[in-house]
DNA sequence: TTGACAAGTAAACGATCGTTTACTAGTATG
DNA sequence: CATACTAGTAAACGATCGTTTACTTGTCAA
């Protein structure tokens, strides 16, 4: 009784999903069953002719994109391929969609409703990048007067001031000092 | 001249990003200019001091959370954190985070403003997951009289129908049928 | 100047790595 | 029935693994 494919993409996967790595041959007998290597090198060599693994340059043993990724078909627009030939589409990771430089990004949970109106909801995560240049009409995370916010960065005649996606909220010209944190790259939203 | 653990942790960080693995000693080496393993070997006992990387219950090296995730600051209300004692925030990988079930899920570009007002933009990425339940409010993708589409699912005295988040669009309700593909699980929005 | 310490080299250890060879059992095809 | 093929076991291969021991530097403080 042979493991099909599918069922040891969803094993391995959970593996990697766990430990951030991919077994050895001597660990995949543990996880399938097996009584010999061969057996888990025998699959490993199906799984990347399957081009769900691959081997490095060095040779190594590494997940291919369907690991870390999802498929990611065109426009919604366009229309969706057949679910039989499901071709012509690219992938996605979403940490490394989401975030360019990791040492100078960090998340913020979003609350309140000042920016609703760009899209950004209560409960939404924001990737902030710091040491970034920014200009007028960037989302960025301030502190102004001493109070954190997320604003739109706005520059007019020299003046700089925050303003809200939000028209019930005014703009907000900084009385004394206003620092600028970092600049929101990216927003994620999870429902439910 | 000793190599700073910040620098370190970009290098394995880059490398990680690359292979979706860790270097070994050897391969470090290499990466760092060192002539002994034992130079990897010291380096990599910092860093799992430092709580950058682990060594998972059969002693293989793992990258901790830093590796893959960022830090998860509370509220921007809340606010932020003195930068010198980075405390109390968790972590997040957006990838785990978006994506509850990889083998069930697919990724759509968003064209089009039918969903605006839901906070879903022209250019967004749409998480969908297929086979799951999905009731009133919920956004699904949709083939409505076979076209594609990204709509509220409502039903309503027994009538299942699709309503546009955009006040503009009318709701859409089957001549004929109406299949529903799958529920959109999340969004994700990179600016620039 | 001396001593202590940190950081690196060089070499060696047993353990595990991926891989290969030889063989067995089961199943399907002719 | 004979054959071929697939999927598995068992054992062994050299290579590389992480780790340890012994030794060499350079630096800083006493």
């Amino acid at each position: 009784m042979a493991i099909d494919i599918e069922s040891a993409t969803g094993v391995l996967r959970r593996f990697y999903r766990t430990y951030h790595r991919l077994p050895s041959y001597q660990e995949m007998c543990a996880l399938f069953g097996f009584a010999s290597k061969r057996s888990s090198f025998l699959l490993v060599e199906k799984l990347v002719a399957a081009h769900i693994l691959t081997k490095d340059e060095h040779g190594k043993l590494a997940p291919k994109k369907l690991f870390a990724t999802l498929p990611l078909y065109g426009s919604i627009k366009a229309g969706l391929p057949a679910p039989a030939e499901e071709q012509d589409f690219s992938f996605v990771s979403f940490d490394e969609y989401l975030v360019q430089d990791p040492t100078r990004s960090f998340v913020l949970k979003v609350s309140g409703d000042s920016m609703i109106e760009a899209g950004i909801y209560e409960g939404d995560l924001v990737i902030i990048e710091k040491n970034v240049s920014f200009t007028t009409g960037d989302v960025v995370v301030a502190l102004i007067d001493s109070q954190w916010t997320l604003k739109y960065y706005k520059q007019q005649n020299g003046q700089v001031y925050l303003e809200s996606a939000n028209p019930k909220y005014p703009p907000l010209y900084p009385r004394d000092n206003l620092e600028i944190w970092g600049k929101v790259v990216s927003v994620v939203r999870r429902y439910n």
